[in-house]
RNA sequence: GUUCCCAUCGUCUAGAGGCCUAGGAUGCCACCCUUUCACGGUGGAGACACGGGUUCGACUCCCGUUGGGAAUGCCA
């Protein structure tokens, strides 16, 4: 019988969720589901200053945005609770004790001052920059005078002699550290918080988690984490060091490269299959060499074989074709619910007696987020691209046509539309008046079309304008062609 | 400084010694379609970082160089 995999995500909650943590949190939920195991979330807030309440919501929410279900941890409960590691510190202290008591682990009571000292000098000396072992040789009783006597002591864990430390990672395959890499390294800090590779380690072999995935900076943090499981004599779990998504510039993703957090992404549209998929593929390859692909086919395929170990460059074009694409493949009813979120979301009414409520609109919409979400904003909200729009008039025909001309065409557009009585144009009135432009301006194709477009949503995008023209009143259309008439002048 | 990780088109990647004149996708360019497009079609430019080995044969294995990244915290 095997052994049932547990996975976990362990964000610390001081900010959103990112989108390198995401592809962290899918990789391991991914892997749970495909293998039938269970997914964990746990809470890293071991740093008080930073974590908050509104980054945990954030992050919980993204998460399920996402998708991503977890069988234990915050709002859910479950057997190996705690999940937050602020409540988790009796667990901590009574493992450290136990390490102490084994000499295992020792009290330090250097200072700040003398260990940058000490660091320092080891660094001019060419030597790696280690616990130098003042205190290893401190007896516990000793330490506990000390302690009792007011003084404050961190407790460093013993790291065992060793030729060389050996660990096989998941993505990387064999890795070999020297084994003076690595000082006695602290798991307990002066004041009794314990720091994050002793909580990481404790809580992991507590959660009986049996694959870890996490990003590549943690590697060399796996070396402190394996020794602690082998001072414990916990069984130890399968890690996968992820390798590291960097922006355009070839640094590490950060704000600076604009939008790197789920929730930026969600809100400018881009669903969460897309994101998903994107994510999955930016350090992952289908061994169908599929590329635009639904959660079953994830599923199925999704292992931890064929991770790719060098980093991966965010490309945002490319999320947007997967996110097109995805659009594309959605359902009336999927499409719909996303179009009234975005909608409500801007201020429209889609309550019972609004007219995207009519089947008729509701296909409208449909067909128009297909096409372009922000223009079926446009056609609702106020005017936003005029000043580009001007340019784009002379730009749309800049070989063959004049400002004088496009300004003929929107003119005569205007005045065509302003002969109408009715309210909202229908289609066939809309082709009709667009056919005597064509007639009285003599122009044609791109030349005729472009500036009536401009006239009418402003930027030289969108949707169709027959699907356009009716939504809009005439007066409104009028007041739009008025403007681009104005701003060329 | 020291240690570790990484290296195929601009970008994401396929590639487990001969299947490679290196495949796909995206992006870019051209033409076609279309009275706009985050639509469709056809075509094009575009990569094995460098130098040594090993081998009959290397994108694939080994070593080195260069370049990038990470760690070296009483941050996570």
């Amino acid at each position: 019988m095997q052994q049932k995999i547990r996975t976990r995500f362990a964000p610390s909650p001081t900010g959103y969720l990112h989108v390198g943590g995401a592809r962290t949190a899918l990789y391991s939920w991914l892997f749970a589901k495909a293998k039938g195991g269970d997914f964990i979330l746990r809470v890293e807030d071991t740093d008080q200053a930073r974590s908050t309440k509104e980054s945990l919501d954030m992050v919980l929410s993204d998460l399920k945005w996402l998708g991503f279900d977890w069988q234990e941890g915050p709002e859910v409960g479950g057997e190996c609770g705690p999940y937050f590691q602020s409540e988790r510190k009796e667990i901590y202290k009574e493992h450290a004790d136990r390490l102490l008591k084994d000499g295992k682990a020792f009290y330090c009571f250097c200072t700040d001052e003398d260990l940058e000292a000490k660091k320092e000098k080891a660094k001019a000396e060419g030597k790696s920059p280690v616990y130098d072992g003042t205190c290893r040789s401190l007896s516990l009783e000793e330490a506990e005078k000390k302690l009792a006597a007011g003084e404050k002591g961190a407790v460093r864990f013993k790291v065992p002699q060793a030729e060389e430390f050996v660990h096989h990672d998941v993505v990387r395959g064999e890795v070999r550290w020297p084994q003076d890499m690595v000082g006695d390294f602290v798991i307990l800090r002066s004041n009794g918080m314990p720091v994050y590779n002793f909580c990481c380690a404790v809580d992991d072999a507590l959660m009986n988690i049996t694959h870890v995935f996490r990003a590549e900076e943690h590697l060399n943090n796996t070396l402190r984490q394996i020794m602690l499981y082998e001072a414990f004599n916990y069984p130890l779990p399968k890690f996968g060091h992820l390798s590291i998504i960097l922006g355009e510039d070839k640094k590490k993703l950060s704000k600076r490269h604009g939008a790197t957090s789920v929730n930026e992404y969600k809100e400018q549209g881009f669903t969460k299959e897309a994101l998903i998929n994107y994510l999955l593929l930016l350090g992952w390859s289908s061994p169908s060499e599929s590329e635009i692909m639904e959660m079953s086919q994830m599923l199925e395929e999704f292992d931890m074989d064929r991770f790719k170990s060098s980093a991966a460059v965010f490309d945002e074009a490319k999320l947007k074709w997967m996110n097109a694409t995805h659009l594309r493949a959605f359902s009336t009813e999927k499409l719909w619910a996303l179009v009234s979120e975005v909608l409500t979301k801007n201020g429209i009414n889609v309550s019972a007696e609004s007219t995207w409520q009519d089947p008729k609109w509701q296909e409208k919409a449909l067909e128009l987020y297909k096409v372009r979400m922000e223009t079926l904003l446009d056609a609702v909200t106020p005017f936003k691209y005029l000043s580009e729009a001007s340019f784009e008039v002379a730009e749309a025909g800049a070989e063959t046509m004049t400002w004088e001309k496009s300004l003929e065409v929107v003119s005569t557009w205007k005045a065509l539309v302003a002969e109408k009585s009715e309210e909202f144009l229908s289609v066939e009135q809309f082709e009709e008046i667009q056919k005597q432009v064509q007639a009285k301006a003599e122009v044609k194709g791109k030349n005729l079309f472009m500036p009536i477009r401009v006239a009418v949503v402003g930027v030289p995008q969108g949707a169709d304008l027959k699907d356009l023209v009716p939504l809009i009143p005439r007066d409104k259309l009028l007041e739009r062609a008025e403007k681009v008439i104005a701003s060329v002048k």
